[in-house]
DNA sequence: CTGAAAGCGCTAACAC
DNA sequence: GTGTTAGCGCTTTCAG
């Protein structure tokens, strides 16, 4: 059983190390039971062969993969949409810094939604550290949670499947509050997609602080977008013909909100002077826009990290959630002082 | 040798319908060597047992994971940067697609600078699909290059590395030409980072423009950037103070470029009427600025998606190129009509 | 505390 | 064509 091929094996360094195989990889794994100079000796073989373990045997012996996935569903056919939404790559930017060092790779899945339910059954099948879920929908993360406990989910989800929830019902009803503190009254409302569980969350905030706030009437003042610019951008104008005199606008998305920006000032106003805008995410679309963009911000990235964290601990409870704040980012689009900030 | 576990293994379907385990495998894997009937009673055994290989143990078995291995190196210590850099989502974004469908999983490493040798190491020992570099520097290409072929960079690397080339000289070229036919005479250019190859060319690009366009004396007029949307404000600004008068300016990228439209409005100069702007990349920050970005467009997603074909087609010859366009893309910052189109 | 031995589930020669 | 037989490189009982 000597080897032979040019990548050294546990058995080569094994037997440099004067041990068995056995011993070999109880030190390169550090587990118990092998001590002072045997561990010294094999760590010496694996630094002079140049060692490196061969991930897929270990993952066939020990029956585990070291790998957490990350799973984002499309909605279209179109898997490339990632390209435009800065929200995916906040997530791997979440994910990412936490799997440093700690020997666990970050496989990526983006799972068109019409086949999402087969993708996700094989993924679980696959025994690894855990899975993300960026933006399943309840309906798959359940069944994701039935086969495999290891999972967590970064939007509202249903019942037991564990979860990280930002409250976005409070940071939308903040948002409003703001607008109005800032002497705002006709507030307009662009809301996210009517099925998204997010949208729903952000549009009951705003709806509750436009009915505390007395501004009732306002409610129907209001257009649904897409969460993305273009939505956004055609949602602002829609409302702009609709109320002329309209001062404000909560948008539930920065990409959306962007859109606005450029559709309210493109119709010949000022922001923040004539309408003030604030948006939602704190995403890189809210630093882009022109004037930069007061947004809440969504924790997305320590979210994720979190969420990793949770999963490289061991299998997290059923049920568990975890809250985020929503807090306001104070920029551009609602003050109008001109501080040469940013 | 009966399976027990829960998860049926190829041996179970083997048995279930009638054949040996390396029939199955070949009509699984549908190789050469197996044929009709057969083939017939193993998928309807696959079906019925609702069976998923299990790829640790098909990699090691065959020798090679199916899987494809994105690199990105980052400078700092900060591994989360990809939160705000549009550049490696459109990479993700052109691998997806191609990978839809061929059972490969997509892999993500980020590398910190200074231990990216080693990390590239054992990267490249593991066997696999092969590697996209998104962004390393000629050197590690190099070193990825030497320990294994399968691999191919998206920046201009050195030597026999095979890569994906864009014109990113002809492109800044071609910017300034524009800026010139339009009528501007006083341009002014922020640059990319000094040692960053793709900074390089587009300067060259530039600064060979402004000295066929006679317009020599400008090539004093230059910042340098980081590539971030800061660098961009702050090298606006600078180049501003310099030239009041500018009436116009190429940035070498658009996170930059929507950093130098705020700082260019935000001194109460308007954009397009008093300097036009040009970028470069046609990422999310084109679209988000106000007025959106004319840009010249780096085609992202075009380039990692032939990337990725190359590497599913086999290992890429040595010093193989392939050459993309990078191509004006007509938004607000440049023209002064003020169609409602965005 | 250490080593021997038995697989993990699959593929790939090699015989039939 | 199809089945038999070895392993791939590692972990992990189980003896010693």
């Amino acid at each position: 059983m000597p080897t032979t091929g040019l990548r050294p094996t546990i058995y080569d360094v094994a037997r440099a190390a004067g041990v068995s195989r056995a011993t070999a990889s109880r030190v390169i794994n550090n587990a118990p039971g092998a001590s002072g100079p045997l561990r010294e000796r094999v760590h010496a073989a694996v630094a002079e062969l140049g060692y490196q373990p061969n991930s897929a045997a270990r993952a066939l012996a020990s029956g585990r993969q070291r790998a957490v996935d990350v799973i984002a569903v499309t909605n279209g056919p179109d898997v490339g949409w990632l390209g435009t939404h800065p929200y995916f790559s906040r997530v791997l930017a979440g994910i990412m810094p936490v799997l440093e060092g700690v020997d666990a790779q970050l496989r990526l899945h983006v799972v068109p939604h019409g086949t999402a339910a087969d993708a996700i059954g094989e993924i679980a099948a696959q025994a690894t550290l855990g899975a993300v879920l960026a933006d399943a929908t309840p309906e798959l993360a359940t069944r994701f949670h039935r086969r495999c406990r290891r999972v967590v989910s970064m939007v509202p989800t249903a019942g037991s499947v564990p979860g990280m929830e930002a409250d976005n019902v409070g940071g939308a009803y903040a948002a409003v509050a703001e607008l109005h503190r800032l002497g705002r009254r006709r507030i307009a409302a662009v809301h996210g997609p009517a099925g998204n569980p997010c949208a729903i969350d952000r549009r009951t905030g705003c709806l509750r602080a436009l009915d505390d706030l007395g501004l009732t009437a306002l409610a129907g003042l209001t257009a649904d977008g897409d969460f993305y610019r273009e939505g956004g951008h055609a949602a602002a104008l829609r409302l702009l013909e609709q109320d002329p005199a309209l001062d404000a606008m909560f948008v539930a998305c920065d990409l959306m909100a962007a859109g606005a920006v450029q559709a309210v000032t493109a119709t010949g106003r000022r922001v923040p002077e004539d309408v003030s805008i604030i948006g939602f995410d704190d995403s890189i679309a809210a630093v882009c826009s022109n004037p930069p963009l007061t947004t809440m911000r969504l924790p997305v990235e320590e979210m994720a990290a979190t969420a990793t964290r949770l999963l490289l601990d061991g299998t997290p409870a059923s049920g568990h959630r975890q809250r985020f704040p929503v807090e306001l980012v104070t920029r551009q689009t609602t003050q109008t002082t001109q501080t040469t900030q940013n």
